[in-house]
DNA sequence: CACCAGGCAAGTA
DNA sequence: TACTTGCATGGT
């Protein structure tokens, strides 16, 4: 009679990293230039495939309007058709925009003291803006304010609940607290450990058909 | 052709 | 509270 001993979470989680790590290397995240170009990807990129981001992003470069005043400036109409290609295009344009009123409003566009407040209020004050919710405001904390969340995603929760790390109806805040319980606290971990789950997603972990012949974490079972 | 991608808010019961 | 639906382009 054969036993399977379930594992640590924290163990799971420290092998995880460790494969991805040695397959990936430093990833290099965020892949934006200023603090003001992350945050508008993390909004851009919100159910999209980052593709589409780049284009709607090059396009925002060409217009001059990546700066949080002259974005502000620009009316909904027109920014939408400058992001196009980023899907959602007058839903992602009215989101930009209130968080650009937000920033004026509160903090005269001073985007530095902004990002400097502690994590929490940060992130309070960031769910308060419409169309920025959890993994949005933890990716803004995260990469463009440089400060210890775990950014959670739909590959974070597909990878885990497949291989049986976590129960597949675990929702944000519970697989949240997965990582920040059993893992210490460090932006570039947090930084690196995201970017790795959202790479091996893409590479092995489509919803529809994963590779898992071929994945780094193929030695963790179960999984598909 | 169908399906999906680094979510979120609003509507329904 | 717990589901469902709308939003939309571009790649496989």
């Amino acid at each position: 009679m054969e036993m399977l001993i379930k594992m640590h979470t924290s163990d799971a989680l420290q092998q995880i990293f460790d494969l991805l790590h040695s397959h990936y290397g430093p990833l290099d995240w965020w892949p934006g230039d200023s603090p003001f170009e992350i945050m508008v990807g993390a909004i851009l990129t919100q159910n999209t495939n980052w593709r589409n981001v780049e284009k709607a992003i090059d396009n925002l470069q060409a217009a001059d309007l990546l700066s949080l005043e002259k974005m502000n400036q620009q009316p909904s109409e027109s920014l939408a058709e400058i992001i196009r290609p980023a899907g959602y295009f007058t839903v992602k344009a009215a989101r930009l925009l209130n968080l650009c009123r937000m920033l004026k409003e509160r903090w005269h566009c001073d985007l530095e003291n902004f990002l400097q407040q502690s994590k929490d209020t940060l992130r309070e004050e960031l769910l308060m803006v419409k169309g920025i919710g959890p993994e949005t405001a933890d990716s803004i904390i995260l990469y463009a304010a440089e400060q210890p969340v775990f950014v959670v995603d739909t590959y974070t929760h597909r990878i885990l609940s497949r291989h049986d790390i976590i129960p597949e109806e675990y929702d944000y805040s519970e697989i949240q607290e997965t990582f920040t319980d059993n893992l210490e606290e460090s932006v570039s971990l947090f930084n690196e450990y995201h970017a790795l789950l959202v790479q091996v997603g893409k590479d092995f972990c489509k919803k529809s058909k994963p590779d898992c012949e071929s994945c780094p974490l193929r030695v963790l079972l179960p999984a598909t």
